[in-house]
RNA sequence: GCCGAUGUAGCUCAACGGUAGAGCACGGCUUUCGUAAAGCCGGGGUUGAGGGUUCAAAUCCCUCCAUCGGCUCCA
């Protein structure tokens, strides 16, 4: 007899050779019928696997957090059956993963079609059709463990899948691998880790959402292979969610909203990724950048400026030619010099900082600058305000003893901190990116053993100071680790913005140093910051982050006037000009038009507040306020709505002080 | 840069081998009106650019440019 220890902490007995499925209807029908896979000792595995000895199970069923992954993987090879059914059996399928983190994938499988064969999205809704087949005929899901040898030779033989071959061997050659497990459904076959789905019938709900070119094996000196996305829930209603939720952070889009509300501009005869800020653009530039301003002289930053151009020399020495040309701009050649655009501003503030001779007593020093930097990227990379090639950084580097970097460290971490609750965002990661052995001289500066000591500095104080972070191999900059900060927009959409950096490494290029204690000359540390990222990219965050609505205190206008008749355009305009004396941005609409289209234009422009000024209202000095969320509040007199939308305004309310808040 | 898709008026779209059209926006006139669109009239397009096929091209073919979805790369 074979023992299962359950959850609860009962103990089963079933017969020896009794699979987990059987535990799971001795349990009960129900949970038989809604069971996934099981958890055997921590180990996910199907419900066929079969039980000897004592055992902890666990049944698996939609309502855990691994069934959905399991879910999403068994509908990767319906995928790959019904388009090796219409493709023919000489498509190569490759690797096919499930995705659980993706705001808008579930999964995807790389194929390589034989020649001449083109699969196009116009092509997923009959390849849809050919998995609802699959999946209505129920087809169990086989698992059958094989030498890596005769499972090469099935996969050749039956399905010619070369790509497997390579992977089969990649096993065997990097860990030493001698078995793998194949999975067969119906007359496809693949190999797969597992576990699976007990058959085909099991999936409620698919859609199948976008075709894309990908690198085998992510290389770009590969071939592109053809990638099909979708996803998969396990209710119909769930999908619907998912789908809905994609379609609202479309409505959101920042290139749509950016339009709209005249933010900002592309021109084909200007460049791409070279964005125009329009007026309502410039508005919000301005006003992020007095905020940057207003915290960083609180923090004991210092502000700097320095130029565009630089002649070639500051780039050799400071590493960025051989490890980041490619990043560049070409160099021009003025009167036999090469001069660069810059595409960071640290040479330039180490230059600064090496200005005069430095004393311990005088770190840390912390020199800013809203720096206009310019970078070559790839065309296909440009994407809106989220990836352009013209941007100006929230930038400063901050240059410390040792001793003095776990403060710092901190202290960027906690305006981090700051911002992020200003702007309601609720949701953040560290992103900690170190360097990888192999790349030493290539990516990175070859110097072990300052990457690691920095490296750990860096981890230990993430951990000291309870501040959540991820770790990931091999994305350090080439001067030093990296931490990344990922955030979540209000609809769930993740956004890298906010960077920083420790770099050991260039100020000793520069031979940056200071005087300490015992009068030595000391290489002082330099941390890389930008709390609010690039203008381009914040505001494109910011824009669908709060879907075009922008809290008072960054709406490009403030209040508009909307006077009933011409009658009223005098008084509107007193009321206007008392708001401009406040530092209100407000505007009086005089057109012919009628009150409601009035209302509706400055609706459409997201205005935080409308103020209807009709004969009434003229009589009384009073204005009626309507709020764009949540309508007409009411009326006041001028001079309190005055001194309301300014404190509002002077606080940077995140959400109106005038009305109830209201979801958006 | 690579794979795929798309490109018509300022914006959103129609015309799918036979003289380029609508709504909004814009200009003029009329209307003076209580919380999301008043009415009439008018101006505006070498159909992304260049080449080709055809009696005839927005429409079919080629090259380039730009945009979108991804890959690679990244703030």
């Amino acid at each position: 007899m074979a023992k299962a220890k359950l959850p609860d902490g009962k103990v089963m007995e079933v017969p020896d050779g009794a699979s987990v499925k059987d535990v799971a209807a001795k349990i009960g029908p129900r949970l038989a019928d809604a069971a996934v896979a099981a958890k055997v000792d921590d180990r996910l595995v199907d419900l066929a696997t079969p039980l000897a000895g004592e055992h902890e199970v666990r049944i698996v069923t939609p309502k855990d957090p691994e069934a959905l992954e399991i879910l999403r993987h068994t509908t990767t090879h319906v995928m790959a059956q019904a388009v090796r059914r219409l493709f023919g059996d000489q498509v190569q399928y490759t690797i096919g993963p499930a995705l659980t983190e993706d705001f808008q994938y579930g999964f995807y499988y790389d194929f390589d079609f034989p020649d001449g064969v083109r699969v196009t999205e116009g092509d997923l809704e009959r390849i849809e059709a050919e998995m609802q087949r699959i999946v209505d005929a129920k087809l169990p899901l086989a698992r059958k463990v094989e030498s890596t040898e005769s499972a090469k030779r099935e996969l050749l033989d039956e399905h010619h899948q070369r790509y497997k071959d390579e992977m089969i061997e990649d096993l065997v050659r990097g860990e030493g691998v001698k078995e793998v497990s194949l999975y067969r459904q119906g007359e496809f076959l693949d190999m797969c880790r597992g576990p699976h789905l007990p058959d085909t019938g099991k999936i409620p709900a698919f859609k199948l959402l976008a075709t894309a070119g990908a690198y085998w094996r992510g290389d770009e000196h590969n071939k592109q292979l053809t990638r099909i996305y979708g996803t998969a829930f396990f209710s119909r209603k769930e999908l619907e969610e998912h789908l809905a939720r994609i379609e609202e952070a479309k409505r959101r889009d920042h290139r749509k909203l950016g339009k709209e509300l005249e933010i900002f501009a592309f021109d084909d005869e200007v460049g791409p990724g070279l964005p125009l800020w329009l007026p309502a653009g410039g508005v919000i530039i301005e006003e992020l950048e007095r905020l940057a301003k207003q915290v960083e002289a609180e923090a004991g930053y210092l502000r700097v400026r320095t130029p565009h151009v630089t002649k070639e020399d500051l780039f050799i020495r400071s590493g960025h030619l051989p490890y980041y040309a490619e990043s560049m701009y070409p160099p021009m050649e003025l009167e036999g010099v090469k001069y660069y655009v810059k595409p960071m501003n640290c040479p330039f503030h180490h230059k600064i900082f090496s200005s005069r001779t430095r004393s311990y007593r005088d770190l840390p020093i912390r020199l800013a600058e809203y720096g206009a930097c310019y970078r070559y990227e790839k065309s296909g990379e440009l994407t809106g305000l989220l990836r352009v090639r013209s941007m100006q950084m929230n930038d400063a580097h901050i240059y410390c003893a040792e001793d003095q970097f776990e403060d710092e460290f901190i202290a960027v971490v906690r305006m981090y901190e700051r911002y992020f609750k200003l702007f309601g965002i609720e949701k953040f990661v560290m992103r900690f990116s170190t360097h990888a052995k192999a790349a030493l001289g290539k990516k990175y500066v070859d110097n072990e053993r300052l990457w690691l000591k920095t490296e750990d500095m860096v981890r230990r104080t993430l951990i000291g100071n309870n501040v959540p972070y991820v770790e990931v191999a091999d994305e350090a900059a080439f001067y030093g680790p990296k931490i990344d900060v990922q955030i979540w927009s209000a609809v769930g959409r993740e956004f890298t913005l906010a960077t920083n950096q420790v770099d050991f490494a260039v100020p000793g290029r520069f031979n940056l140093v200071f005087v300490n204690r015992n009068n030595e000359e000391e290489t002082p540390l330099c941390i890389h910051r930008a709390p609010l990222s690039t203008h381009e990219r914040m505001i494109g965050f910011l824009i669908e982050h709060y879907a075009g609505n922008f809290p008072a205190w960054l709406a490009p206008e403030q209040a508009r006037l909307v006077p009933i008749t011409d009658a009223q355009n005098e008084y509107a305009e007193k009321v206007r000009a008392q708001l401009a004396a406040a530092g209100v941005r407000a505007s009086v609409d005089t057109s012919s038009e009628r009150m409601n289209a009035k209302i509706r234009k400055a609706q459409k422009m997201k205005i935080p507040y409308m103020l209807v000024v009709g004969a009434k209202e003229a009589d009384a000095g009073t204005v009626s306020v309507r709020e764009r969320a949540a309508g007409d509040v009411g009326a006041m007199k001028a001079g309190e709505f005055v001194a309301k939308i300014a404190d509002e305004i002077a606080t940077r309310a995140l959400h109106s002080t005038l009305a109830p808040a209201k979801v958006s």
